[in-house]
RNA sequence: GCGCCCGUAGCUCAGCUGGACAGAGCGUCGGACUUCGAAUCCGCAGGCCGCAGGUUCGAAUCCUGCCGGGCGUACCA
């Protein structure tokens, strides 16, 4: 037993293989037309091969049809040729219930593939700097980043989540001095908070807790001595902030990796080495180079500054020679837009360290908008005017947070009115697939009440009922789930799991308001509690792969 | 100035990997619960797909130019 599209794959490319001699990796494009009157799915094959075989589009598509018939496939009701040299497919609409068997063979395996064949790849996403609390702006590359991972997980590639934690730098120092001022505020004293410190209530919160553990042991430890240890506290503490926000947002790592390690490891030398060895390095005005330019940046960029410092910049070429030598066979790093000037040098780096640039795919998550009652809400870090993710999720929720992040492209900017997610809650669209979720729970309690529980064997002998056009839709829907996980990671977006979900429990819906599931026959009701069990499972393994929770009441 | 992203229904967004009449949610208005969950369903209204050219059998989709919005453009991180 196979999908019906994976039928229908091999079917159309027997016949370009027999009637038109083309090679097996010619892959044809299978769509479902937008009308019904075009058939269950159609394909474009011949246009697409007018081309390179320089024959009229109609006249390849009847031969494609000739060596189609000629397999005299039973899935097929009919097919046909329409408009410029579509072939459309008519299925026979007992056939499309092969795909119950398979969902309940594979269980939540069900639309897992191994097209990933194993490879290794390293997803590194949100990466915040530890000076503060996780935004909404890092919730939603949380959210991309998480279902990310596990989509391709779930589509057979070896998954390596990775957070890179900058914990050097100027503003590690400035982080250290906000606290130190802060405590010695606690402690009475008289202080200038500078306008680049960070201002946020956070700050003070931190410097009682440091107050509370290290009594007045700093008071008159001179600067120089008290900073390190402050930097140290606060960035431990944030990360350890940082981490728990994610925990309750259900993102979780494999790695947590540290910067300052390169740094300490030699990493950073090591990396310029392998530039320079490579003849990537120049010296001028007193500063080293990187010829990025070679690799089609815009300009050679500086290093290791003049007066000796190393750019962040040095750190990341560190970086992802180690991610190079670690083996990952594509890395992907997601990052907030306003970083998109950086692709083409990072991008630069990866090839003059010898690896092929297309393994290094960056997605570009759009900044969110906040807003409150359609009023744009400031938000600065430093200044501590933001709303935490913290605060949206107690707000809305994990899920509806979640959600509302997953249901757009990452490359489209998103407006996030907080009113309207706490006043819409009820109506919020991920109730709606959960709500589809829960009603089926609760459909199988009410039919084990009535002692009607799904007997499969009996189910799986009696699916020749399911033949209203609502039921055949939702065994198609069903059908096509592996393919667009596939697609999905194909394209690494993951926005389409929750349209998809969106789409089968509309008609689930639509096909529960219209049809009774427990009907006085036995043999009907066996066959659409196997359906509705399908869906069920469906939904399930498609709220997860997003990481929202499947509840079975509400 | 240059570069990247965005512009689709009143609002928020899919469709952008060329396919056949442009979709969904919210909102408006009107209907459906003594029967498996009404957080649901059914129906009405709503569009020069930013504008103008081009490529193609075929363009919301690709190319060029323009207009609007966002972001970036450091020997900052």
């Amino acid at each position: 037993m196979a999908l019906i599209r994976d039928e229908l794959r091999s079917i159309i490319s027997k016949a370009l293989k027999n009637g038109l001699s083309l090679s097996d990796d010619f892959e044809p494009e299978i769509e479902i037309p937008t009308i019904a009157q075009h058939g269950d799915y159609a394909t474009n094959s011949a246009m697409v091969l007018a081309k390179t075989l320089k024959k009229n589009p109609r006249e390849i598509a009847s031969k494609i049809l000739e060596f189609i018939e000629a397999q005299n496939p039973d899935i097929l009701e009919r097919v046909e040729i329409a408009g410029p040299g579509f072939i459309n497919f008519f299925i026979r609409s007992d056939a499309f219930s092969s795909v119950l068997p398979i969902i309940y063979e594979q269980g939540k395996a069900f639309g897992k593939t191994d097209i990933g064949k194993g490879r290794y790849v390293q997803v590194e996403f949100v990466s915040a700097n530890p000076t503060g609390p996780l935004h909404v702006g890092h919730g939603r590359g949380a959210a991309v980043g998480d279902a990310l991972a596990r989509i391709l997980e779930s589509c057979g590639y070896r998954v390596h989540r990775e957070y890179y934690i900058n914990d050097v730098g100027k503003q590690m120092t400035i982080l250290g001095r906000s606290l130190y001022l802060r405590y010695l505020e606690v402690l009475g004293k008289a202080i200038d908070f500078p306008e680049d410190h960070y201002r946020g209530d956070y700050m003070k919160d931190l410097a009682q807790k440091f107050f509370k553990e290290m009594g007045e042991k700093y008071l008159n430890t001179p600067e120089e001595e008290a900073l390190p240890i402050c930097t140290k506290y606060a960035a431990e503490n944030i990360l350890e902030g940082i981490k728990k926000d994610l925990e309750d947002f259900r993102v979780s790592y494999d790695e947590w990796f540290s910067e300052e390690s390169l740094h300490r490891g030699g990493a950073v030398e090591k990396a310029i080495e392998q530039l320079r060895n490579r003849g990537f390095i120049y010296e001028q005005d007193g500063a080293i180079w990187f010829r990025s330019s070679l690799f089609g940046d815009e300009k050679d960029r500086v290093i290791v500054r003049s007066n000796g410092a190393k750019t962040y910049f040095a750190a990341d070429i560190a970086y992802h020679w180690n991610k190079i030598e670690r083996g990952f066979d594509t890395i992907i790093n997601i990052w907030g837009a306003d970083h998109h000037g950086y692709v083409p040098r990072i991008k630069a780096v990866v090839d003059a360290l010898g690896l092929n640039p297309e393994r290094l795919k960056v997605i570009l998550v759009q900044l969110v908008n906040l807003l409150r009652g359609g009023q744009p809400v400031a938000m600065s870090t430093r200044a501590g005017e933001f709303v935490t993710l913290r605060e949206v999720m107690e707000e809305v929720g994990v899920d509806a947070a979640r959600y509302m992040f997953l249901t757009r492209r990452s490359d489209s900017p998103l407006d996030f009115d907080l009113e309207l997610a706490k006043a819409q809650s009820s109506e919020n669209p991920v109730y709606y697939v959960q709500y589809a979720h829960a009603r089926i729970s609760s459909l199988f309690e009410v039919g084990r009440e009535r002692g009607v529980t799904l007997d499969l064997k009996k189910a799986m002998s009696n699916l020749n009922h399911l033949k209203e056009p609502q039921e055949i839709q939702l065994m198609k829907l069903l059908g096509e789930f592996p393919f667009v996980l596939r697609k999905s990671a194909e394209y690494l977006e993951p926005h389409r799991i929750p349209y998809y979900l969106h789409d089968l429990a509309s008609t689930f819906h639509t096909y529960y308001n219209h049809h009774r599931i427990l009907t006085e026959d036995e043999n009907i009701t066996q066959a659409r509690l196997a359906l509705a069990g399908a869906i069920h499972t469906v939904l399930k393994i498609g709220l997860e792969l997003i990481g929202l929770s499947a509840p079975d009441k509400m």
